[in-house]
DNA sequence: ATGGTTGCCTTACGACGTAAGGCTGATCTC
DNA sequence: GAGATCAGCCTTACGTCGTAAGGCAACCAT
């Protein structure tokens, strides 16, 4: 008799979950307090018992992302360790790309949060103690992660969304009027477009431009961390425990 | 009696010049057609005689600044002629970035729009054509481009925004939990903290940072150039393509 | 039973962007 | 001049959003 206990109550994990599910497949657009009530078979007012307005529940998902962050770098690290510097960091920022990747609505979402998500602390903290460990000074050490910037969280943060296929055409119809006004441009896009392997990121290739960038400030650090430790005796690199 | 010719008859420039200066005073949430219009003496509708809607006042806003972009690299660019590849990038992302520093709202702007302004296909231009011109194949030019990413344009695009100020004092006495859970993090700060000069910034100084990012960047492709030059198979660098 | 708590719903308000159509005054044609 | 045309601006209204305020029904401990 007691088959239906009326139906499963509603939690704030529950309305974060589902509000994941809903932005996985609609994007940022469709989350609406209205639209994400309805998907739990409730009305948009109940969300207010388990979750603090709009602005919180994007919160709840920036913690939800940041936290699969911090699990997928805390496996990497595991993977990594005893390797150098550059590969731990390495295998961390690609581990955070990964969970960017099934998300794609994350980094927007993350850097148009005024707060600073709890979580990241402690994920910077693990990578400041990686450089530290391996003789880089703070300074350095601190000019390094904004270097790395959004690299360390996973997502390069494109300025611009490359084009979405649809207008792919009509791209190749503007080819002729930029290769008269943007010859440079133009030469580009013929000598690199021939080397597109995958199609759905067009003729750039997301993860080839994520690696060469980072192994662009990577190489930038070790000179400059050889340049300052010169400074002092050359003793103390090994230092292998946290 | 005719002295008042009616009044000053509003076109798509009128409505653009408000609409930065709005922005520009209260940021992008004032930026509301009813208060767009009401700015300019006029009703909310009358807009759409002149602009496209919202959508497109938003892509007359980053017309505007990618236009005033455009121009202070021309300017800076001028003043570099001569000047090897790193100095005419750098004094160009630099002129760039004066721009965006008078526009706080401008880099998220740029960032959401769906489709690339028209402008910065010649800015990129500009820059594409440096790099070629001083022996840069157009493959690691290519990967320069995405590299830079939004330091081209100006600005750093920061993850989070740094401490407004008004919980100076909350992150201070977050200072003592931090130490204990964050050591390394604790004991940036506490390194770094002393040597702030623009109270403005909080003690990371974004201009520092900005240039160092760049030196960072210039410096891994010099060293990519010259292999590229010479040619030769092994770097000490390895430089895995995974 | 009873009174409180929890969990959800109903109603309503003030934003927002914008579709549809009306009014007004300047300019043009005869 | 008189009437027609038309651009420029306004009025009204709709559907969306986030959310404040309060109601009702089922549960719990007493």
């Amino acid at each position: 008799m007691g088959a239906r206990k009326r139906r499963e109550p509603l939690s704030r994990d529950r309305a974060l979950a589902a509000a994941i599910a809903l932005v996985d497949a609609e994007g940022m657009a469709a989350l609406t307090m209205r639209r994400l009530a309805a998907d739990l078979g409730v009305e948009a007012m109940s969300l207010y018992h388990h979750l603090p307005g709009k602005e919180g529940l994007l919160d709840g998902l920036v913690d939800a992302v940041v936290a699969e962050i911090v699990a997928a770098a805390a496996a990497a690290e595991t993977d990594a360790a005893g390797g150098d510097w550059r590969t731990r960091l390495r295998l961390r920022f690609l581990a955070a790309r990964a969970v960017m990747l099934r998300h794609p609505w994350a980094p927007a979402l993350l850097s148009s949060r005024p707060t600073i998500p709890a979580g990241v602390y402690g994920y910077y903290e693990g990578i400041l103690a990686t450089l530290i460990d391996c003789g880089f000074s703070y300074r350095i050490a601190h000019r390094a992660l904004h270097a790395f910037g959004s690299l360390a969280l996973g997502f390069a943060q494109e300025v611009f969304q490359p084009a979405t296929g649809a207008d792919t055409d009509a791209a190749a119809a503007d080819l002729a009027v930029l290769a008269e006004q943007l010859p440079h441009l133009a030469a580009m896009v013929a000598a690199e477009m021939h080397a597109a392997t995958d199609p759905t990121l067009g003729w750039c290739d997301s993860q080839t431009e994520f690696e060469f960038t980072l192994d662009l400030l990577f190489d930038g650090l070790e000179q400059a961390r050889s340049r300052s430790a010169t400074r002092t005796a050359a003793g103390t690199t090994g230092h292998s425990d946290l």
